[in-house]
Parts: C-alpha cells; sequence; structure tokens
DNA sequence: GCAATAGCGTGCAATACTGTGCAGAACAGT
DNA sequence: ACTGTTCTGCACAGTATTGCACGCTATTGC
C-alpha cells in the first residue's frame, strides 16, 4: 500500500467517525504505531486533523456532538451487519441511525436516502456510497421534512427509522407529527422495515400513530427490553433483535 | 508496446483502483521503473493524476476537505461584512462559500438556501439561522444538483456563488455544466448576486458560460488579481471588492 | 498520590524510491 | 542513407519511508 494512500484512508475514517485511534489504526492497516503517529502528525501539520493523545480528531470538532452511546453503537452496529452490500436503504433522523454510517466499515457500498442532515454528512464524507438527501427546511435535529413523494421514486428495500414507541396494539408511534406523517409515507412502500429503538420504548405508546405493528419487520433494541411486549410485537410478526 | 498505448494503460488501472504502484507496473508493462516515473511525471503535469512517493493516485482524492487557507477565510469574511443580519442568501457549493458560516459570527441571523452540503452541515451546527436544503443525487463536492425551481420560490436577497472565470467579455464561466445551470437559474432572479473568486481566475475564461459580466453585481477576490480586467469588469458595472 | 499501563517522540539502520546525466535504440522526415 | 528527435535503460547519489529500540510522558485505576 502506497503511503499517501494510508493517510487518505486515515482520513476517510476520521472523516467517517470523528475520531480515530492509533492502535486501531496500526492493526487494521498492519503497519508499525509509529509510522501512524508519524501519519498523523503530518496530517495535523497540514491542518487536516488535530492531534490527540491515543489518536486524532476532527479538526473542528471544538464544542462537537457527544461520543455515542454504548447502546447506540450497539443497536447501529446490529443494523449495518443486516443490510447487505449493494442495498437501496433510506435512514431517518436520530443518534442510532446515524450512528450506522460509521458502523458500515470500508467496504459495504449502499445507496442512500436520507432526510437527516447528520446522516448525510457522514455519509457523504466516507465517499463511499451513493447518497440521494431530500430536500426542505432543515430542523434543529437536523431532520428534513420535505416532499418526499415530489422528489424520489421510492424504491428502497429498507427503511430505518427510530420511533418513540411500538406496541403489538397501537403500532409504531411518534412524538411529532412531521416524522409520523414521514414514517407512514415510507412503510406505505413495500420495502422492509427496520424500527431501532431504545429499550424503555418497547411496548410504550407515544401520541402519534403511523403504522400498525405488522408493517414493521424488525426491531432491533437493547437486551435490556422487557419480555411480555416483544412477545406480543412477535406474535404480531415482528422479527425482534436483542443486542 | 507504444509508450501512448502504456499511458493508457496506467490511467486505465489507475482509475479502476484509485491507486497505482511504479514497481508494481514496471513488472506489469516490462519496462525499468524510470520509464514508468516519466510517464507518471508526464501524466501529472498534464492533470490526470497525483505523483505520490511509489507510485500516483487519483487527483481528487483527498478524502476529507482541506484545510481552509487564508484566502478562503479573508474572501469569506469580505463576504459575510457585506451581508445584513435577516438577509436571505443563497451560498452554492465551494471552499469560499462555506467558510462564510463561520464568519459571520454569532448574532447576524440569516436564512439561508444552499445545495451544498457541507455549507448546510456547518450552518445547522450553529443552530443560529433559518437553513433551506435542495435535495438530490450528492456529488464527490457535496454539492447537490436537483430541481431547484420545482423546490424553493427563489425569492432571495443574495445569491452567493463561485465560478471557475469571470471576465468583462465572456461574463460569468464554469467548469462544470450543472454548476453552469445553477448559476444561470440563480441568476435569473432578481436577486443581489456576489461572485467569489480565487484572484489568478479573474478576467478568465473557463468552458461553460452562465450570464454576463452585467449580471454580477459584486465581485470579492484577492488583492493580487490583476489590474486590467478588474478595470474592464468594472466598466461593465460590477463592483469590486479586494481583500 | 502512586504505580501500572499505554502512548509519545527520536535516533538509527535498512530498504525502497527519486531525479538526473549519459549512451544507445527507435523513429520520423528529408 | 542521413540526421535530429524522442524514448528507453543503466548507473549513481540523494532522499523518503519504515520498523525497532530507547527513554520519557500522559492516562488510568486503586
Amino acid at each position: 500500500m502506497l503511503s499517501a494512500e494510508r493517510r487518505t484512508l486515515i482520513l476517510q475514517k476520521l472523516a467517517a467517525t470523528g475520531s480515530v485511534q492509533v492502535s486501531y489504526l496500526a492493526a487494521e492497516l498492519q503497519v508499525d504505531p509509529v509510522t501512524i503517529r508519524r501519519d498523523l502528525h503530518r496530517l495535523e501539520s497540514a491542518g487536516y486533523l488535530r492531534r490527540v493523545h491515543g489518536g486524532a480528531i476532527l479538526r473542528d470538532s471544538a464544542g462537537a456532538s457527544p461520543p455515542p452511546s454504548g447502546l447506540a453503537q450497539r443497536i447501529a452496529a446490529a443494523a449495518a451487519r443486516l443490510i447487505p452490500a449493494g442495498s437501496v436503504v433510506f435512514l431517518g433522523p436520530g443518534n442510532f441511525t446515524a450512528e450506522i454510517i460509521p458502523s458500515l466499515g470500508n467496504e459495504k457500498q449502499l445507496t442512500i436516502i436520507t432526510n437527516a442532515l447528520d446522516v448525510a454528512w457522514r455519509a457523504a464524507r466516507t465517499q463511499q456510497h451513493t447518497l440521494y438527501l431530500v430536500g426542505g427546511e432543515v430542523g434543529k435535529d437536523y431532520g428534513i421534512y420535505g416532499q418526499l413523494e415530489q422528489q424520489f421514486n421510492l424504491l428502497v428495500d429498507w427503511v430505518i427509522i427510530e420511533a418513540a414507541g411500538l406496541s403489538a396494539e397501537s403500532g409504531l408511534t411518534h412524538d411529532h407529527l412531521r416524522y409520523a406523517n414521514l414514517a407512514r409515507t415510507l412503510l406505505r412502500q413495500s420495502a422492509k422495515t427496520i424500527v431501532l429503538l431504545p429499550p424503555d420504548r418497547v411496548g410504550q405508546v407515544s401520541a402519534l400513530h403511523s403504522a400498525p405493528a405488522e408493517q414493521v419487520d424488525l426491531l432491533i433494541t437493547g437486551r435490556e427490553a422487557s419480555n411480555a411486549p416483544l412477545w406480543d410485537l412477535s406474535e404480531a410478526g415482528v422479527r425482534i433483535v436483542l443486542t
């Protein structure tokens, strides 16, 4: 491998995840840690990143977003494992979905459609996927709730969204009207639907309903989720992945 | 084998894999490494690739956004000073326009419409402006070239874009068709237009024309720009800001 | 506060790569 | 056939990159 190539890979990894570790890169790229350190030193001199003990972080991440929680990484990693290379996926807004991008690794190439600015930014910086973004007003949660149907012919293999609640009786529910509308539009298509949910929201019901539980193909949540609602969902035909 | 043939093969290999190594090519093509080096040198001069130690890589595989140069910050700061609080501005793709966001400071609130993912991301993170984003496919330069007119009623006070050239006779010119089309659409509106240009592109002409110089209200460039073309542009009614 | 651990920079030697001058070979035009 | 030009390979000296060893420093857990 060319040294310049290696430095490009380091920058891509950094762009995708926000930070890199010397030890991880050394193992991944099969070079001595001291070589990685020299690379990082060089890239810092060129202004591409900021060197910190143990690795490097993005140059402009002064007051950046907090590091992802372990839960988000676990759920996102589980989702990433399920998606085959080459799929067309829709990613909704949220911390869990955004964390999927760095979980995908360097090889798996997808076509990603999203209405979340943070997801789009992470995906774009990897230069690895084909990326489509919904237009419209950008909200404080980085979600963009535009006229989806006008902009794309939605023929996606997987729809991956978060929700405020999922129960067998009340189905998929949300806190915000625009999010509920988005979910309803997306699930009308015949794609496979994956819902990412914090474990404490399994079986819960929120204000705005979008779809019955039967339309959810797969629920990914934490293993702390209580069993009774999971059982009911499973009865309703929802596959469950605990992580 | 003809030398031109060999260079074509080198470019093919490079396009296929993203990088080539001198030693590999020398063995593969059965010529001396020195010959390969001379080929690469030539191809680099012609702009086909970027030479690195041990081989060559694609010209635009920077991986991450390059650090802002002093020039970008100077030009962006000049533009930021000109925009009054509360304005509705369109920001096109590019390093200069992206640098405007941090130059705006913490108080000035704008309504920003953009088709550049990096601009949008920076603006969104400030939580300071009202932000609209054009939808569509995200390109390698983070530009999104969708159906602008279908998505927004463009009633902006300022259109701020970059270009590949601006001269009094040939007007505003660009390197990429989609960018030229964008500029043409934007400038059809009656907004005030600001063009950000590296000083060495003042008076230059590139392949694709979008608008006559008269439609440009303001040119912001570096003070290194040569005087004759600036004078012509000023005659054509373009206000000039040197920084 | 302190010890264990992991990470840091630097000097050094081995290796690989680089540019350049030179001479011979291939080639095009006369 | 002759001649000037371009391309190619070789030799050589200089430079870049890498891994290892060493002593030093930051971080972590108790």
